[in-house]
DNA sequence: CGTAGACTTGACGGCACTCAAACAAGGTGG
DNA sequence: CCACCTTGTTTGAGTGCCGTCAAGTCTACG
């Protein structure tokens, strides 16, 4: 039905790594379910939940984080529209982490009984989902050796590199911008340092000209140039569709 | 046979898990293939690779690691015998990251095609094989928020304490001692952190007496208030035996 | 027009970095 | 059997990135 396209994001990221037949986008329209909204600030899932079901992200940004005893916190991914944002609860059964809405947010709901059917009758569908979790699993590599081995500039800028190409699969980019409500505080926590040196390393990237952040609006200037500063390569995003 | 023991410590690390069958195991003992062996400092596989293979470490020490254009190394993991080191490789295709032997490495490779077909007849097995690398990524993003928000030391600690949870797994903890093949400067790579910088909060968690660390032989003198120092919680490890 | 949330700025301190050299221990060859 | 090399660990000095604390500005909103 013409109603079924709310998936269209989910499977333009899929077939851009591999052919999606149609049999398989029945079975992924079979089984999403319900429809959820979530407002800003609120969790899809907390840590220690045990879902039954896995949340699909169609519109809007979420996070995925961890709080530590001190009360501070760790954001590990970033999600965008088309992320599945908890594919990991299905097999992990109980979440180490919590899932937060970074803006108002839209989603479609996956029952896991729905999920083990497909793991049963779509191998090949089931090896694109594996997929998905394992390029976020490269995300959070790549972020991994920003924060370790990277100047903050260098990994902010990367950041923007990362969300420019992810949105751009998920078709969001509109005159090399996008949306992107990340406030400094929460930056902070992406980035893994504190909220008053995101303002300057922010400032000096600014004075560099590359990009403008404006409001939640993100422009890339020039985009090669911010790329090299931002020692950006898009090869673990997996962009190319070959036979999984 | 008596020589398809060499699976053991596989075994052991899946049934911790969920309950793996006799058909299964089977499955896999067809599908491993030819035992390698890696002496210390040489690649398992290299970014840019793509691999035919995925490698299952039986013994001996790994790292997964990213080298940047300055030279500069990030380790984003560290497997330990019973780990799937590139099971990523089969279903990513092209390796975004190298994975190099920490020490002298025994390992058995099973071919892309033969997982592949577990994948289309054991969809159990497969979600527990798809588990194995949802863990690796959790204790991924367990490393990021200990970059991110936590000391040197606490870092450091938090690593001994995985690691010796890991090992246990896997059998390998002996009176509460075990084998961690690891310099300094290679601790400095995992932490993301300089070489000068480890030996600096190596000699004060020393002084702290929590643990000791002579040569490659770590032994833990108080798990108890070592876990709390590091602030460490196995919950992520997911170490339940259940349904999945 | 007052308040809340986000951003910005300044001062100051410390954790961690770099550079450089010394020390320890195992391996090798003459 | 002992210089000598290599690899790893340790130490010192000096520096700087980035953290904390605290206050001030700006904007949106009721």
């Amino acid at each position: 039905m013409a109603d079924d396209e709310y998936l269209r994001v989910f499977f333009r990221k899929l077939a851009r790594r591999d052919l999606l037949s149609n049999e398989e986008r029945d079975a992924l329209r079979a089984a999403a379910g319900a429809g959820l909204v979530y407002e800003a600030k609120s969790d899809l899932v907390t840590e220690g939940d045990r879902p039954v079901i896995s949340i699909l992200l169609l519109d809007g940004f979420a996070s995925r984080y961890r709080l530590l005893e001190d009360g501070s916190r760790q954001i590990t991914a970033i999600h965008v529209p088309g992320d599945f944002v908890d594919l990991h609860g299905f097999v992990l059964k109980e979440m180490d982490h919590s899932v937060g809405a970074l803006s108002h947010c839209q989603a479609v709901a996956f029952a896991h009984t729905d999920l083990q059917l497909i793991t049963e009758t779509f191998p090949h569908l089931t090896r694109l989902l594996w997929l998905m979790t394992m390029i976020d699993a490269g995300i959070q590599r790549e972020w991994m050796v920003a924060m370790g081995r990277r100047s903050a500039a260098e990994q902010m800028a990367r950041l923007v590199c990362e969300l420019y190409v992810r949105l751009d699969v998920a078709g969001l980019i509109q005159a090399n911008a996008f949306d992107l409500p990340l406030t400094q505080v929460e930056l902070a926590d992406a980035l893994g340092i504190s909220a008053v040196h995101v303002n300057r390393v922010m400032q000096e990237l600014r004075a560099e000209g590359l990009f403008t952040w404006e409001g939640s609006r993100v422009t890339i200037l020039h985009w090669d140039r911010l790329a090299q500063r931002a020692g950006f390569d898009d090869a673990y995003l997996h962009l190319e569709r070959e036979p999984r």
